[in-house]
DNA sequence: TGCATATTTGCAGTGGCTGCAATTATCAGC
DNA sequence: GCTGATAATTGCAGCCACTGCAAATATGCA
């Protein structure tokens, strides 16, 4: 439990608590989603799942999706130190593609992450809630290649480059087929070369 | 007033009389938001200014939002036309590009489009309520793109060059500055190019 | 004019979310 | 262990977005 948290948990007692009702909350706000569907699931729902009172869940999360939707703390900044620790001879395109790949390896390993995968392709609704998730991920990216490049946070190509690649990540995941199909790092070099080649089509067979 | 809507305006009254209402709640609640910030502004605050009942709002807008966010009917099929009648021997992005073009010089001259820009600018806290009419873009490219090149949906190189395509539509639209910067579409020229050169990195000056 | 049909409205209710103040649980010093 | 400072949990009252239903009103048409 609490996979999606950061690891280093606090002596105390308190501390540990905390995460405890943080991860049962997740936990079961998953499970109930899954099973219902997350518009018959109320947070009085998941409150009563996880044994605390309704008032407590918003001192947790700021809103009912949430619970769901949001990663562990750190994530964006995580993805903007991967990208900039890569080799300072690749271009900015190619350390987004290898920093997205190995969070990926990690994330394939991770059962919230799955099952998180799986609500979502069960209850496509839900994507769009991801926007808050999302748009702090492509800051990171913009405030990686801006460290990359120098330029400025309003250039087109900083901006461009940044949403590119972001959405292509984001396809693959959405095109990935848990155990059917090709990898999910197979798809990403997929997708990734065919930025790289400016999306020219693919020849006829 | 209304130039959002189609232009098709039905003869009947009752047609007139519901494009006004739609066109006031509109207006209302952007002039509203702008005035006074979307959270705010409830919906009776826009119905007062309207001069309707709360409960009529939502016999024309699912969410308080969407009489804000929402793209006239329509504008998503007419993205998907304009893409597939575009030359034959255009590659798919080639066409995307030149559709979007066609698009952004229309929406240049619109009163509503600008003031929604403008909103938009003013409060971020709303892009990420923009998600539904995105999606609803995004797919009707991806359809576009199927209908040119009778790959499926679910195709990676489909789903990424519609998904990348939009980005970088949607890169220019927030980089853009009215008045000072440089026009709308020459932004969208310099992000298409850079998506044709695979996001090559700028030479250094 | 008068009937069929659309539109507007009021009303009652659900549920997400918040601020506040009271209660309960942990912690640190002794 | 005991005690006071501090933090977490809870109940409560309330705001507001949004919905279904049925009554009232407006429009279109014969």
């Amino acid at each position: 439990m609490a996979s999606t948290s950061t690891p280093e948990t606090g002596c105390g007692l308190r501390e540990r608590k905390k995460l405890a009702t943080r991860a049962a909350l997740r936990h079961a706000a998953v499970t109930l989603y899954r099973q219902h569907g997350p518009d018959s699931v109320t947070v009085e729902d998941i409150c009563a799942a996880a044994g605390v009172s309704p008032r407590t869940f918003f001192n947790y999360f700021e809103t009912k999706d949430e619970a769901v939707l949001s990663f562990s703390e750190g994530t964006p900044q995580r993805f903007r130190q991967r990208i900039i620790e890569r080799p300072a001879e690749e271009s900015p395109i190619q350390a987004i593609h290898a920093a997205f790949a190995e969070r990926l390896a990690e994330l394939k390993a991770d059962e919230t992450w799955r099952e998180r995968t799986l609500l979502l392709r069960e209850h496509p609704e839900l994507l769009p809630r991801l926007n808050h998730t999302n748009r702090a991920i492509e800051q990171a990216v913009i405030d990686a290649v801006v460290a990359r490049t120098g330029l400025t946070e309003c250039d087109v190509y900083v901006r461009t480059t940044a949403a590119v690649a972001f959405s292509a990540y984001r396809v693959v995941i959405g095109c990935w087929q848990p155990g059917t199909g090709p990898d999910l790092i197979d798809l990403l070099d997929q997708a990734m070369d065919l930025v790289r080649r400016g999306l020219a089509p693919p020849a006829r067979t």
